[in-house]
DNA sequence: TCTGGGGTCCTAGGACCC
DNA sequence: TCTGGGGTCCTAGGACCC
């Protein structure tokens, strides 16, 4: 049987969900109608832009670019700040009312779905009729728009929902990719970045039909996967399905720019414990234990370098992890002056199926209790409400 | 006050084992 | 009188996505 997928993608997401919920505080300006953009701190070194109006977009803005040039390109420009809290809401809304059109529903990223319908169209109905019935609810309900691609090929559809924008739904099915998809840079196809783009064109593939014609054995020679891959989408054969069951994260990372270079281990060592820290809270409200800590600086010059280590074995434990962290900096560490600092953890497992498996060392363990402690005080007044000796200096 | 932050996946090279 | 070779594990770096 064809499958009948639905990709949906909000609309300039940040923006859209910033500008509905400033209307329902009694704002009176739409952010949406005026050259407005949703960006990091400028202060804090953070300033791209991270979503913008389509206002902001006929002035030449563009996504990630520094704020301070979207400002020259349109000197009345309206910034806001990024509230992830009420993303993550909106997000959660778009979901549970995807949910009720099908059960395999796919959370692609904050603001785009993957729906597989196949099966669960009503005999009465049609996929472009229940396209059109979700963006009209979607509209209505919670004030916003979306994109909609429909196909028979869930990259495809994906493509498809990236046509012309806003508020509105296109098909691409496979049957269509020559006369829809063909004509198009390769810069637009999924998985065609900025690096690949050149190598490609000095191959003289310009378009995503240029590609789709291309010897596939000559793609993999050149490229490895990665040219099998995106000679598949190019073809409509990437054959994917719809991940609807909820993974659990591989790793989870956090990294910060500081807000001014650092040039001295102590100062990066104190960074490199908050941030840590909160891995390791994060770490453990998923239930996991962690095999290895990566440790990632990038210096004024934007050079990045990184290091991992093993841990002594899987845990979660802050005490444990932030040691390892330290060694790692401290291996890193050059002298450089310092942009940016980022610490993950990888190679997560499950912290029950684990417990059933091995001797459970950590039963009171004192860095064990100490953790419980501050998480359950965390958990109960906030992130911010203890924090180590290291912050009250 | 010019260039974020959170992820996943792939590749290449070295260590080590048989 | 070059240098095996297959497999796995580990690390570093990079590409891509939103």
């Amino acid at each position: 049987m064809e499958k009948q997928i639905l990709h949906i993608d909000v609309n300039n997401a940040f923006l859209s969900w910033t500008a509905v919920e400033r209307l329902k505080r009694g704002e009176k300006i739409d952010i949406r109608n005026i050259p407005s953009i949703v960006g990091g701190d400028e202060s804090k070194r953070r300033g791209i832009v991270v979503a913008k109006s389509n206002i902001a977009k006929q002035f030449g803005i563009k996504t990630a670019e520094p704020i301070y040039q979207a400002r020259k390109k349109c000197p009345s420009l309206q910034v806001f700040e990024a509230e992830h809290e009420i993303y993550k809401k909106y997000s959660d809304k778009l979901y549970n009312l995807f949910l009720e059109y099908t059960e395999k529903v796919e959370r692609f990223s904050i603001d785009e779905c993957f729906l597989d319908m196949t099966g669960y169209i009503k005999k009465d109905q049609d996929i472009m009729k229940v396209a059109i019935q979700i963006k009209e609810r979607i509209k209505k309900e919670y004030g916003f728009t979306v994109n909609i691609g429909i196909s028979d090929d869930k990259i495809l559809a994906k493509m498809a929902s990236d046509f012309e924008k806003p508020d509105k739904i296109h098909t691409l099915f496979k049957s269509e990719i020559e006369e829809k998809m063909w004509n198009l840079p390769i810069s637009e196809l999924f998985m065609v970045g900025k690096k690949s783009i050149p190598k490609l064109e000095k191959m003289g593939i310009k378009t995503i039909g240029d590609l789709a014609k291309t010897d596939p054995f000559v793609l993999t020679k050149k490229f490895g996967k990665y040219g099998a891959l995106i000679w598949n989408y190019a073809n409509g054969k990437s054959n994917e399905e719809i991940n609807y069951i909820i993974e659990k994260p591989k790793g989870i990372g956090h990294s910060i720019t500081l807000p001014y270079d650092i040039s001295n281990l102590e100062e990066l060592e104190e960074e490199l414990v908050k941030i840590t820290e909160k891995v390791c809270y994060r770490l453990r409200k998923q239930n996991m234990l962690a095999s290895s800590i990566n440790v990632h600086l990038k210096n004024k010059d934007f050079k990045s370098y990184s290091h991992q280590r093993k841990l002594p074995y899987r845990t979660d434990e802050t005490k444990v992890i932030i040691e390892n962290a330290k060694i790692l900096l401290k291996e890193l560490y050059t002298g450089d002056e310092i942009r940016l600092i980022g610490s993950r953890v990888d190679g997560l497992v499950n912290k029950e199926e684990m417990q059933l498996s091995l001797f459970d060392s950590s039963v009171n363990k004192k860095s064990v209790m100490l953790d419980k402690t501050i998480d359950s005080l965390k958990n109960k007044y906030g992130y911010n409400i203890i924090n180590k000796g290291i912050e009250l200096k």
